[in-house]
DNA sequence: GTCATATCTGTAAGCGCTTACATTTTCTTT
DNA sequence: AAAGAAAATGTAAGCGCTTACAGATATGAC
């Protein structure tokens, strides 16, 4: 008859378990790692006293001793909407595959923060992490750089010429939709966007309306700016400061769909009917695009791609491989309804 | 002239610290943890070390000597969505304040994985957990009381007697809801819902109408259920079935938001007016309700309460106190437009 | 100056695990 | 049946850190 597991208060360790299967430490240890190299009988003897002791092994110690850890790190601006949740997922799964486990972390869209995240993601094992965009700290990317931990910039294009990217053209992408905008005869246009200092994203992107006005003749000195922090109650107020302006815009682009949600919001709120007496477009294509009231206009962006193919250039750089990149993914725009032509004047 | 920081291929550890400062590693650890244990000198000098080398303790290491991680853990079933984001959010950030660092992990409602989870966040160092729910395999439960690791139910009330529970009374709040829905004479409910099988939570809002049927006199056989999985996909073609019946239901009641959003997706594909033509509800109350079209009339859930409170519960149990449980936190019902009184006959 | 006391610093023993290397056991081969 | 090869197991040295304890240095009272 077996001992009872033993009921002392500290988590059963290696050695509890190689005790009690009357093994070394080392062969338990072969177990886990490496089963086959340890005899089929021995192997049922630990793998019992595993389970009797409910043993699991210390990752810290672990880590420790084999100095990897199988696991990787990304580090994103906002776990608050799910912006970045469908990249994260395929991230995750595609690392799930391949054993390795992702821990995550966010910054608050604070490069200080951020730092901080991937020097604690770093001191917690990451052996290589994926990132947000370009901007970073210097400190952070020296960090990375000394420490030569493999990393990948993700839903941007290359702006150092050694970073890894896999992303796409925040400013071509908001460019073509901007030409869209134009195309369907509107000429004052607002812009929401969301804070541009430390976020290279939220600059191309407003840059690329710049570009396509500039490109129609339209003066870009024209285009009203409001810059506001990512939420939907602040897309919703700067749309209201918008549109209360003495001569409204016919067009509200949002930098992003959580900003659009907010202006859609607004415009339900004021009985203005979108598209007819306004339009709204978005950027990014998240799930709630697709459920607002109309239905946005947006930017449709490879969120699934940029996490499967990220997960793959860590794993080449890990493996020392040179990843292929394949250069900017594709974006488009994903028609709905919450863009239509200018209103002809007198319709509101 | 001080020595460049060394080049060679490894992280710097607390011992090239040391070196560097020509101290003990002894030193470098208590200018580190306890600060006031080293003369103002000699800490300059070591924190100068420390940052030439670009020095972040081993997370590993530290939490093998010091027995002690300043992890708490989370296993939430799902981050595909927002549902466990606000009150997370709550969470983490009130042990940030604490120093406390916060790893999550999701277990896609399935109780095998989440046992899994559970065991890795432990292996990992997280010293509390909370989890979500009630339902949990007999192996989890063995586990987190061997091993002696203090953890908190929220989402839901207590069920087993030495259970810890920061949440609310899902069947009451869902027959508060549905006592509404009759009181506005409906009597042909529909009812969408998540998985009731290991989740208590599906399973008490499911008897929560029912509940509220019996006491309204209506047979609680006559409620139409279609039980499906977690997206707003799925709840659009519940909500078909639902409709395409010979006697359609007046209000269609959906276990939680994202379910009701696909529900009222569909209801506008196919030009049924909300609430004029077909009542909705949701439960949860997240972000996605108000952005809805029609705005989703749902049962407010305490989110950030309910992290806030776990947070202090496991700090409490940490430290060996016994916590105020206060009871099962309220919730409300969140009027807004889509539940209407029934159509008169003839409407549709 | 001396000695007791308070502060600061160093020494060294682990924390729980992996793994190179040494040793023992088992299996082939002749 | 003996010898050699192959397979299984054990031994023990760390991995990078904390911390009890001891030793050194500074401070103050007399």
């Amino acid at each position: 008859m077996p001992t009872p597991p033993s009921q002392d208060n500290s988590v059963p360790t290696l050695e509890d378990v190689a005790k009690r299967a009357s093994v070394s430490t080392a062969t338990v240890s072969r177990c886990m790692n490496a089963p086959k190299m340890v005899s089929e009988k021995t192997r049922q003897k630990v793998m019992q006293a595993v389970r009797d002791l409910g043993y699991t092994p210390n990752f810290g110690a672990r880590a420790l001793a084999a100095r990897r850890t199988g696991t990787f790190g990304a580090v994103i601006p906002t776990m608050d909407n799910a912006i970045f949740a469908r990249g994260l997922q395929a991230f995750q799964h595609e690392l799930g595959q391949a054993g390795i486990t992702t821990l995550v972390a966010s910054s608050s869209y604070n490069p200080e923060t951020e730092e901080d995240q991937i020097r604690t993601l770093v001191a917690r094992g990451a052996e290589a992490l994926l990132l947000i965009g370009n901007d970073r700290t210097p400190a952070a990317h020296a960090f990375l750089r000394t420490q030569k931990i493999p990393f990948v910039n993700t839903w941007t294009i290359a702006e150092r010429p050694d970073d890894f990217c896999v992303g796409f053209d925040n400013r071509r992408a908001m460019a073509m939709l901007c030409r869209e905008v134009l195309a369907l005869g509107h000429r004052r246009i607002g812009y929401i966007t969301a804070q541009r200092t430390s976020n290279d994203r939220a600059r191309a992107r407003f840059f690329g309306v710049r570009d396509a006005m500039r490109a129609a003749g339209v003066d870009p000195a024209t285009l009203r700016v409001e810059e506001v922090s990512y939420s939907i109650d602040e897309g919703r107020s700067a749309f209201v400061r918008l549109m209360d302006s003495s001569d409204p815009p016919t067009v509200v682009m949002c930098g992003n769909d959580v900003l659009a949600a907010g202006a859609l919001l607004e415009a339900r709120h004021r009985d203005l009917s979108v598209p007819e007496q306004v339009s709204v477009t978005g950027f990014d294509d998240i799930d709630i695009s697709e459920i607002v009231f109309p239905a946005l206009t947006t930017v449709h962006v490879p969120h699934k791609d940029m996490g499967v193919q990220a997960a793959r250039v860590l794993r080449a750089l890990c493996d020392g491989e040179t990843p292929k990149i394949g250069g900017p993914l594709d974006t488009w725009v994903a028609w709905r309804h919450s863009l239509g032509p200018v209103a002809r004047d007198g319709d509101r």
